[in-house]
DNA sequence: TATATTATAGATAAATAAAGTCTTTGATTA
DNA sequence: TAATCAAAGACTTTATTTATCTATAATATA
């Protein structure tokens, strides 16, 4: 079990908005670059966190992404479930007649890292940001 | 992501081994009948739960699995730890210059879940258990 | 000792998911 | 109208997961 580097990513892309970037949107290309991925790729990233209303964008000349909330207000979680989808890790396919002890105890646990990563905002890394993001 | 199939057989069998096995070891036969899984499929998982020191086994007849440790020190970590390995779910594989502050807060992020695994004994769902496990 | 029983291990196959590319379309601006 | 940029779909490649099959090794008991 991994996060995907799609979510990687993700989060590479919303850190350089919320840290550097000006009301101009910027471009794919550019925030491809950044990462040494494809923009092709990358760009597919990019529309997942439009649909989740993270970041919007513009067409044409001058065009990109910027982002649709305040820095205050975008979470680590936010972010993730954007890419990874909200479905919960663990699925226990058994057919067992009663609800699975086991399954509950594991989304137990997932809440207790989905609450860290919900209170874990964008704003707050930005602060502390070296050149190297 | 998801957690593997494999880990809900490992949690299940581990569940039923402390909920209901005698000093006797069982077969993987029966370990695998009560959950719809081919026995030699679940004996590799069995294999990777001997080697992280949860059950023992022995060959020949009357052969089978037991656990190695009494159920109240049995966590749901260990058995997660030994069928998905201990790697942390992120790896930030871009190359920045310093450490990443992303990376360091999914660690934290997976610490807490972690937490709450390392302390989730299988003695706890034991005693709550109906026929259905 | 021979036979049945049971775990271990390796090679391989099939299914699924993740990562990435290519190309076309549609929107916007200058 | 031409250049620029995002969106979307089809497709390919790669990696991982989920198995299966077969052979080998260990053990008990008749």
């Amino acid at each position: 079990m991994k996060y995907s580097k799609a979510t990687n990513y993700a989060l590479h892309t919303m850190l350089f908005l919320v840290a550097y970037a000006p009301d101009k949107p910027v471009g794919v290309q550019q925030l491809a670059e950044r990462q040494n991925v494809s923009p092709t790729y990358l760009s597919k990233i990019l529309t997942k966190l439009v649909k989740a209303g993270l970041v919007e964008s513009a067409s044409g000349a001058n065009g990109g992404y910027r982002l649709r909330r305040r820095k205050e207000e975008i979470s680590f979680l936010d972010i993730i479930h954007a890419i990874e989808g909200t479905a919960s890790l663990f699925d226990c396919t058994l057919n067992h007649s009663s609800e699975c002890l086991i399954q509950q105890e594991m989304v137990k646990a997932e809440g207790q890292m989905e609450e860290y990563l919900r209170n874990k905002m964008m704003s707050e890394l930005a602060g502390k940001l070296t050149e190297s993001h």
